[in-house]
RNA sequence: GCCGGAGUGGCGGAAUUGGCAGACGCGCACGACUCAAAAUCGUGUACCCGGAAGGGUAUGAGGGUUCGAUUCCCUCCUUCGGCACCA
C-alpha cells in the first residue's frame, strides 16, 4: 500500500491536465465508428477575467460532455472567444490601448484561466472572431446573404452624440435626459442607411420548434419576440383637397397617397373614426397642413428625443397632434381625421394605425381625451345595456311600470337633483323599455341606453348612435336640453363622465357587427374573414399576417468588428468585395479621438478603392458587423477552424453536425438564438448547410447571484473570483460545488461557507481510498446493502446526468459516500464488495470532479485513464429491494410503519394494516369504512 | 399591463409527478481527540404542547377536488425574469 498523503488539489490538478493535453485525451476527431455528440457552450466574451458565471455555465455542460464520452459518444465540446465588440473599443478610447492589443491579452489570460477548470475542451478547434481567419468568412458570409437578395439598405435611426460625433449604443445614453455618457450631451436621434438581414422572410419557420428540445420557456419568449398576428392590411385614401372636407360634396381623394394599415380587427373598419400614423411616417410631412406644421414639428422632434422604452411605457398618458389632414374610411367614404402620436411605431406593422376607439382601450383613451367620435360597431357579447334615467325625467309611476316590467334598477339620491334610476337591461328588455320611456318620458328631456344598444329617446322619437352624424345630432339635441352638458365634444365624452356607464362604454371581444352597413349582422366567430374577403373584392384592402420581429440592423458605426464587405461605386452602386479579395483587413494603424468616432471613418487611405465591376474610383463600407454575426456561426467555425476554403471542412461538417445539446443563459433566447436559427436555415437555402435547425437540445442555466443575492457587478464589490477559490480548494471541490449548490436551471446566491461542504466531500473522499480501513470480517447482509446503495446511486447519477439534474448527483454521491465510511468501519475494504464499489464510485464522480478521480483510479492500481473507461452498468437486480416500509394511515394521517417483503400483496398489506395495533387505536372502535392499498406504498384505512 | 418561473426549517435545496414533507449540504448546539485552537470524527437539529411515551401544527395566504395535495383547480399576495402603447 503506498503511503498516505494529504489531498493536495493544487499538485494533482495540474499534473493531470498536462498529462491529458500531452497525450491529447480530449481530442475530438471524426470517428465514424463511434456516434458522435457535438456539446457546445455558449461563447464567452473575453472580458479580461474568467467569472464565476463562466465557471457555473461551463463547469456542468463539461460534466454532461464527459458523462456523453463515457457513455461511448465521440463527444466534440470546442471553446473560443467573442472577440470583437464595444469594449474592447472603451479601453481604447479611455486608456490608451489598441482594442487588438487589449482583446489579445485577455484572450491569453482566459485561456489560462479556462485550462485551471479542467474541462474536456479539445483546444485544436479553438476558434477566435476578432482572427482575419475567422472574419474572412464572416464577410463570406454576409456577401452570400447580399447575393441571394437577404441582405439590403435602408435608413434606420441611431442614438447619436452630435458633439462626439458618434452613434452610441443604448448602455451609452444615461439618465431621464438621456445624455452621452462621455461628454453629457443631449443624444439626437440620426437616420442613417444602413445594412439590414431580412430575418422576417424566415418569421413563419422560427415560429416551428417541431424538431427541437429546448425550454418551453424559451420556446414561449421566441414566439412571443416572432409575434404573429392575423388581420388585414386596408387602404385610407388621403384627401388632398382640404377646404373640400368642409364643402363635403367635392372630396378629391389623391390615390398616390394612400396609408395602407394592418389592423388584427378588420370587423371594427366602420367604426374607425380617426387615423394615427407615427411621427416618422414618411407621409406626415405631406398631409399636415400649413397651420398645423409648427406644431407637429415640435411633436416630432419630442418623440424621436424618447427613447422607445419611454415611448413604450404604458404608465404615460397618451399624447400626439392633430395634422390638419384627413383621410377617407375606404368602407364607407366618410372623412376621418389624421393624427401622429408617439404610441404607433414605424418599426411594427405599417407604421399606421386606424383608430377604433369603441373597441380598443388605448384608442378609446386617446378618443376622450381629444374628443374624437367614438361610435360602437360590435354588439356586446352579454347584451348588457344601462340607463340612468335622470331625476324628474320621467313620470312618478314609471318606478312600479318597471317593476311590472321585471327590469332591475335601483334608485337612488342624485346630488341635490333628487332621485335616479340606475337601470340594467338584458338584451330583450331593451325594445320594452324603450316603449315604457316613451310613454313616461316628461317633455324637454331625454333618456340614454348605452351598452347593448345606443338608443337616445327624446319627446318626439328616438336616435341611435351609429355613426359620426348621429353622433353630432344627438349631442346637439342634448345641450339644447341640458346646457350643462355643453362642454362635451362627443356622446361617449358626455356618458363617460357617469360612472354608473363605465363598464359598458368600451369593449374589445368579438361580436356581431352592427352599424356596418352592408356587413352589419356578421357574426363576431366569422366577421374578421368575411370583412378580409369583402375587402379584397373591393379592392380596398386584403388578408395580411403581421410579425413583430423585425429585420435584423447589421451596420455598426464601430471600428471593432468584422469589416462589412461592400464597396460604394458612384457609378455601379453598391457592389461586394470579390470573394478573392477576403477579407477585407482592418487598418491596425488607426487613431482615435476621445470622443470615440470610428477611426475607420477618418483612416486617411483605408476606404479608399476601385469599383470591382467598373475599376473606377470607389468607396469601402466604414461600418462594421454587428457581432451577434460572428456568434451566429462559431459552431461551425470550431468544426474545421483552420480550414482555409471556405467557412468550413464540409467533410468534417458532415460528421458532427447539427449540435446536440446546447448550453446557456436564457438571457440570449431571443437575440442571439434567432439570429443564429436565420442564418442556419439562410445558409440550407443558399446551400451551404444542410437540415433546418442548427442545434437540436437547448438547455439554460441560471444566474449566479452574489452572497447578498443582488446581481454580481464590480461596482457592488460582490463578485466572486474563480481563481482564488481554485487557489484554496481546488477546480475539482469548486466544480462540485457549482453543480451541487442551486439548481442548474435555477441558480442561487453565492455561499462562500456552502463550499466547505463540497471541500469536505472531495477530501473524505480521498480519506476514504486513501487511507486503510480497519480489518474485520463484515457480515454478508451489510455488504449486500452495500452493493445495493452502490447499483441504486448509480441509477440515480444516471438518471440525473441525462436531465441535466447536477445538484443531485451530487447529493446522492456524498450519501453513498456516508454509507461506504460506515462499511470500511465495519471492516467491507478487503472484499469485492469494496473493490466494485470503490471502482463504480470513481467513475461517477470523473465527469464532476475529474482530477481527483484519475488520481485515486491510478491510486488504486487502474489503468490511465479513467476517462477513457465507459459509464457503469446499473446491475438491477443488485439494486433491487427486499422489503418496504409499509406506511399505515388512518384517515390520511400517518399512524405507523410495517416493514414488509417488497412483493406483499394487497390483502396481505390490507391484513396487516388492520390487525395493527395503532391503527386500531386510531380507529377507536369504528368500523373500516373504506381502505384504500397502494401497492408497495401505503395502507390508507378510512374509518 | 401581458407572458412565464419561483415561494418548503436559521440558509441553499430534496421529494420517483397525487402516497412517509424536509434527502444531501451549510450553519448551529453538544460530545470525542487536543495543553489549546484549527482540522477531523460522533450525536442532535421544522415548530408547538409534554419529563417521556405521545399528540398537534406546518410546504406564501385563503378556498376547492380527493381516502390522501408541496404536487391538480380557483382567488389573492410576494418575488424574480422576459416582453410590452403590437394596432
Amino acid at each position: 500500500m503506498p503511503d498516505t498523503h494529504p489531498y493536495q488539489p493544487a499538485e494533482i490538478e495540474p499534473k493531470w491536465q498536462s498529462q491529458w493535453e500531452a497525450d491529447g485525451l480530449y481530442n475530438a476527431d471524426i470517428d465514424p465508428s463511434r456516434p458522435k455528440h457535438y456539446a457546445l457552450t455558449m461563447l464567452p466574451y473575453p472580458s479580461g477575467d474568467l467569472h464565476i458565471g463562466h465557471w457555473y455555465a461551463m463547469a456542468p455542460s463539461d460534466a454532461r460532455a464527459r458523462y456523453m464520452r463515457m457513455k461511448g459518444f465521440n463527444v466534440l465540446f470546442p471553446m473560443g472567444f467573442d472577440s470583437f465588440g464595444l469594449p474592447a473599443e472603451n479601453a481604447a478610447i479611455k486608456r490608451g490601448i489598441h482594442p487588438k492589443t487589449w482583446t489579445y491579452k485577455n484572450i491569453e489570460n482566459m485561456r489560462l484561466q479556462l485550462r485551471s477548470m479542467g474541462a474536456m475542451f479539445d483546444w485544436r478547434h479553438e476558434a477566435v472572431s476578432a482572427d482575419p481567419e475567422y472574419y474572412h468568412w464572416t464577410e463570406w458570409f454576409f456577401i452570400q446573404l447580399f447575393k441571394h437578395g437577404l441582405a439590403y439598405r435602408k435608413m434606420s435611426p441611431v442614438d447619436f452624440c452630435p458633439n462626439c460625433n458618434t452613434t452610441l449604443a443604448r448602455e451609452q445614453v444615461w439618465g431621464e435626459d438621456r445624455h452621452c455618457e462621455r461628454c453629457d450631451t443631449p443624444v439626437i436621434k440620426k437616420d442613417l442607411d444602413q445594412w439590414f438581414f431580412k430575418t422576417t422572410s424566415y418569421a413563419a419557420e422560427l415560429l416551428d420548434y417541431s424538431s427541437l428540445d429546448w425550454p418551453e420557456r424559451v420556446r414561449t419568449l421566441q414566439t412571443n419576440w416572432i409575434g404573429r398576428s392575423e388581420g388585414a392590411e386596408v387602404q385610407f385614401p388621403v384627401i388632398c383637397d382640404q377646404s373640400s372636407v368642409i364643402g363635403e360634396d367635392l372630396l378629391i381623394t389623391d390615390h398616390r397617397s394612400l396609408i395602407t394599415v394592418f389592423t388584427t380587427r378588420p370587423d371594427t373598419l366602420w367604426g374607425a373614426t380617426f387615423m394615427v400614423l407615427s411621427p416618422e411616417h414618411p407621409l406626415v410631412d405631406q398631409i399636415t397642413t400649413p397651420d398645423r406644421k409648427a406644431e407637429v414639428e415640435t411633436y416630432k422632434l419630442q418623440a424621436t428625443r424618447l427613447s422607445d422604452i419611454d415611448r413604450e411605457a404604458t404608465d404615460k398618458e397618451k399624447t400626439g397632434v392633430f395634422t390638419g389632414g384627413y383621410a377617407r374610411n375606404p368602407v364607407n367614404g366618410k372623412p376621418i381625421p389624421i393624427w401622429i402620436a408617439d404610441y404607433v411605431l414605424m418599426t411594427y406593422g405599417t407604421g399606421a394605425i386606424m383608430a377604433v376607439p369603441a373597441h380598443d382601450e388605448r384608442d378609446f383613451a386617446f378618443a376622450i381625451k381629444y374628443g374624437l367620435p367614438i361610435i360602437p360597431v360590435i354588439d356586446r357579447p352579454d347584451g348588457i345595456s344601462k340607463s340612468f334615467v335622470f331625476p324628474g325625467s320621467v313620470s312618478p309611476s314609471f318606478t312600479e311600470t318597471l317593476t311590472a316590467a321585471g327590469i332591475q334598477f335601483s334608485s337612488q339620491q342624485v346630488g341635490a337633483l333628487g332621485v335616479g334610476l340606475f337601470v340594467t337591461l338584458q338584451r330583450d328588455q331593451v325594445d320594452g323599455f324603450v316603449a315604457l320611456m316613451r310613454q313616461h318620458l316628461q317633455p324637454n328631456n331625454w333618456n340614454e341606453i348605452v351598452g347593448g344598444r345606443w338608443l337616445f329617446v327624446f319627446d318626439d322619437g328616438v336616435l341611435e348612435l351609429d355613426g359620426v352624424e348621429s353622433d353630432q345630432a344627438i349631442l346637439a339635441r342634448c345641450k339644447a336640453i341640458y346646457p350643462p352638458v355643453s362642454a362635451n365634444r362627443t356622446v361617449m365624452e358626455m356618458v363617460n363622465t357617469l360612472p354608473f356607464y363605465k363598464d359598458v362604454l368600451f369593449h374589445s371581444e368579438y361580436g356581431t357587427m352592427i352599424h356596418s352597413g352592408e356587413m352589419s349582422g356578421a357574426p363576431g366567430d366569422v366577421a374578421k374573414q368575411r370583412i378580409a374577403a369583402w375587402l379584397e373584392t373591393k379592392g380596398i384592402g386584403k388578408a395580411a399576417t403581421n410579425y413583430r420581429l423585425r429585420d435584423w440592423l447589421i451596420s455598426r458605426q464601430r471600428y471593432w468588428g468584422a469589416p462589412i464587405p461592400m464597396v460604394n461605386c458612384p457609378a455601379c452602386g453598391w457592389q461586394p468585395v470579390p470573394e478573392d479579395q477576403l477579407p477585407v483587413l482592418l487598418p491596425d494603424d488607426v487613431e482615435w479621438k476621445p470622443t470615440g468616432e470610428s477611426p475607420l471613418k477618418l483612416h486617411p487611405t483605408w476606404a479608399k478603392t476601385t469599383c470591382p465591376v467598373c475599376g473606377g474610383d470607389a468607396t469601402r463600407e466604414t461600418d462594421t458587423m454587428d457581432t451577434f454575426m460572428c456568434s451566429s456561426w462559431y459552431h461551425l467555425r470550431y468544426l474545421s477552424p483552420k480550414y482555409a476554403r471556405g467557412p468550413f471542412d464540409p467533410q468534417v461538417y458532415a460528421y458532427w453536425m447539427p449540435v446536440d445539446t446546447y448550453t446557456g443563459g436564457i438571457e440570449h433566447a431571443t437575440m442571439h438564438l434567432i439570429y443564429t436559427r436565420f442564418f442556419h436555415k439562410a445558409c440550407r437555402d443558399m446551400g451551404i448547410t444542410t437540415g433546418s435547425e442548427p442545434m437540436i437540445q437547448l438547455r439554460n442555466q441560471g444566474m449566479v447571484l452574489g452572497e447578498d443575492h443582488e446581481k454580481m457587478s464590480k461596482s457592488r464589490g460582490n463578485v466572486v473570483a474563480p481563481d482564488i477559490l481554485v487557489k484554496r480548494y481546488g477546480a475539482d471541490t469548486v466544480r462540485a460545488y457549482l453543480m451541487f449548490f442551486a439548481r442548474w436551471d435555477m441558480g442561487a446566491p453565492w455561499n462562500s461557507s456552502g463550499i466547505e461542504g463540497s471541500a469536505r466531500w472531495v477530501r473524505r473522499v480521498w480519506s476514504l481510498v486513501t487511507e486503510p480501513g480497519p480489518q474485520g470480517t463484515p457480515a454478508p447482509e451489510m455488504l449486500k446493502s452495500l452493493r445495493r446503495k452502490l447499483h441504486q446511486t448509480l441509477k440515480r447519477v444516471t438518471h440525473d446526468f441525462e436531465n441535466f439534474e447536477f445538484n443531485t448527483i451530487v447529493s446522492a454521491l456524498m450519501e453513498l459516500l456516508n454509507d461506504l465510511y460506515k462499511a470500511r468501519e465495519q471492516g467491507a475494504t478487503g472484499t469485492p464488495e469494496w473493490a466494485e464499489a470503490l471502482n463504480v464510485y470513481l467513475r461517477m464522480m470523473a465527469p464532476v470532479t475529474p482530477h481527483i478521480a484519475e488520481e485515486l483510479w491510478s491510486f488504486i492500481g487502474k489503468p490511465y485513464s479513467i476517462h477513457h473507461q465507459p459509464w457503469p452498468m446499473v446491475n438491477e437486480a443488485a439494486a433491487a429491494e427486499e422489503t418496504i416500509t409499509l406506511v399505515l394511515q388512518v384517515n390520511g394521517k400517518v399512524r405507523d410503519r410495517l416493514v414488509v417483503p417488497v412483493g406483499i400483496s394487497e390483502d396481505d398489506a390490507r391484513q396487516a394494516a388492520l390487525a395493527n395495533e395503532t391503527v386500531q387505536k386510531h380507529l377507536e372502535g369504528r368500523a373500516p369504512k373504506k381502505v384504500i392499498v397502494v401497492p408497495g406504498r401505503l395502507v390508507n384505512v378510512v374509518g
